[in-house]
DNA sequence: AATGAATGAGTATTCATTCAT
DNA sequence: TATGAATGAATACTCATTCAT
């Protein structure tokens, strides 16, 4: 018996959500991935769409928290900077099953609140940041920050996408290789 | 009055799907948007499934005719026939609606058969083949082929997703400054 | 098969309503009653609660035209106008079905809208029209006119339900003799 | 703290019943109401239905005692028994909070025992004895008891509940005024 | 061929009741 | 004894699909 039904049931949403998405996911079924009683679910969020909102908030948290973590000094090399971004976002896919692929594929959705829009964005804030500063310092290609932004995000997702389903395998050296790629794809050359 | 409805059908059922998702829309809503009656739809479409289904492989049909279009000779330079995968999904993402969007958004869906995946891989077969030679012939980077198609195949999707929300502009010589940051980011340097 | 199913699921609902009340009553059951599928119930009403305000206020239009009709001239003597408000509201009691039981247990529902509760009012003031001029007249006691209506329509609720329960069997001649008695309650002496 | 748990919610479920009746009324709430625990209230009722009848049968209880007190002796005059009758219920409609508005809204509810209803029926037995034996005085109308019950019984109901709401300012000497209409429906003039 | 009203299986949500603490 | 979290059956409501017109 878990100790903590509120985090199995957003575990379960989790995946759910990840592999179906939230309307191909019923609640119900949310309850017997949770292993608890349908009307529990309703304990502890009001509704389905507040459940997908605390969801999608709490992995932005982590996933922010996870790239706050050993930050390196604003005055150190963009390349590091870039570097830092990668491998936590990197970390997080890992660490945390589907959450990277969920967050993807529910970012643009109309059932988000303002509130989770807000922090995708603060997320979306802390690349531009660093792309916003390569730009300034010479290094980064003189080109919108979103259009920079997606070619990055847009690689990585899918790329983590690929590795969760197993059409890419990680080997020993990949990840390096593949961040490599991903500088030279916005880096001035 | 329309000449064809099934294209009718087609077309509300691309917009409706990449912007709510599959399971996100309803088909009356769908009849409303085609401007026909909801009985209609069936006639055309077994069901709800034939239907995404039959969207998506028309809709990868005339991506890949759109790559198969003016294609560069096969002794071509890499650099040239990567340019014109690149900018022939462009064009196809310019020309129809939200195609690439709803393309990407559901190409995992459970609900597509086999034939809808079997084109989809064909059609990442064709970027698939480009990428192959390049890295044969030492120009694109020995990595697996299916990293180096999720990193263009990603930032592609996401750029063009973020000019129809409008999030990014689509001014003169961007186009091709992105393309050069995609080539940039598979290369060998 | 019925002409006008929007009907019929108002006199199921009516019915059903009378006999359980709003909250004992369930939708599929309205439905069953109605001899239709559940899903047409929400072809005429958005919700159950619109169902039933829809119905509350059927109910009292037709209460109220039925007192609107061959209604004396408003010189007429106050027992002339007093009875016909009496036989009028009993005529409709009898005319239809659970009517007038449905009326009075729900016209304090906290479900009722504003509409509803407007149009109960001015089935009301109908009443309180001639009471109000008897008073004038000095021909009914000078007692609040809330105090003298409740005393007569509640007489009136508690008989017709009898009535309609089988617990008051209608004899000829009864009506008028408790029309008289209703008067007596209010005239003055 | 209250020293009695089982009053503290069967007066919470009066108030409650009164207001939004049986099934508007859940379990939880009540127990809020109450300030116990949902779970505690099974510990003194079997069941909502076994509440409810306990509810009702002790409502009806309390005032066929307070019908019962100082009671005229049976060779007192008629219209000293139906003073004592009518003030006797005013006097518990005004002490018990909701009562006679519960009793009167549930009495024919489908999920009264036999037990409650013949309680109910004995208690409008007290009010038929009298009129029964005014009729046989030939002081009250030789009309079935029934409708003559239904007249002062619904008159009663409807008074008190616009005392409750407001709808009706309770004044010096008001009732007495009624006591008076009320008398004057069913005497022989 | 086209329609849209009708259906009922399926989904989100509520609530009487239980039971571990 | 008292609690309130947990349950799942029951309820309101939706929607893919059918079919009479």
């Amino acid at each position: 018996m878990s100790k903590n039904k509120r985090m199995d049931i957003l575990e379960a949403a989790l995946e759910l959500f990840a592999e179906r998405g939230y309307d191909g996911t019923t609640v119900p079924t949310i309850a017997d991935q949770a292993q608890v009683g349908a009307g529990t679910i309703y304990r502890y969020f009001a509704n389905k769409e507040v459940l997908v909102n605390s969801l999608f908030q709490e992995c932005i948290q982590q996933l922010t928290n996870t790239l706050m973590t050993n930050v390196p000094p604003a005055a150190a090399p963009i390349r590091e900077r870039f570097k830092h971004i990668f491998f936590r976002i990197s970390e997080y896919a890992g660490a945390r099953g589907q959450a990277l692929t969920f967050i993807a594929s529910h970012s643009d959705a109309p059932f988000l609140n303002e509130s989770s829009r807000e922090m995708f964005e603060q997320f979306l804030d802390l690349i531009r940041g660093v792309i916003d500063e390569g730009k300034e310092q010479g290094m980064i290609c003189p080109l919108p920050s979103n259009a920079l932004i997606a070619m990055v995000y847009g690689a990585m997702v899918q790329l983590f996408n690929m590795m969760k389903t197993g059409a890419l395998e990680e080997t020993p050296g990949l990840l390096a290789q593949i961040e490599e790629c991903c500088w030279n794809a916005i880096r001035v050359h």
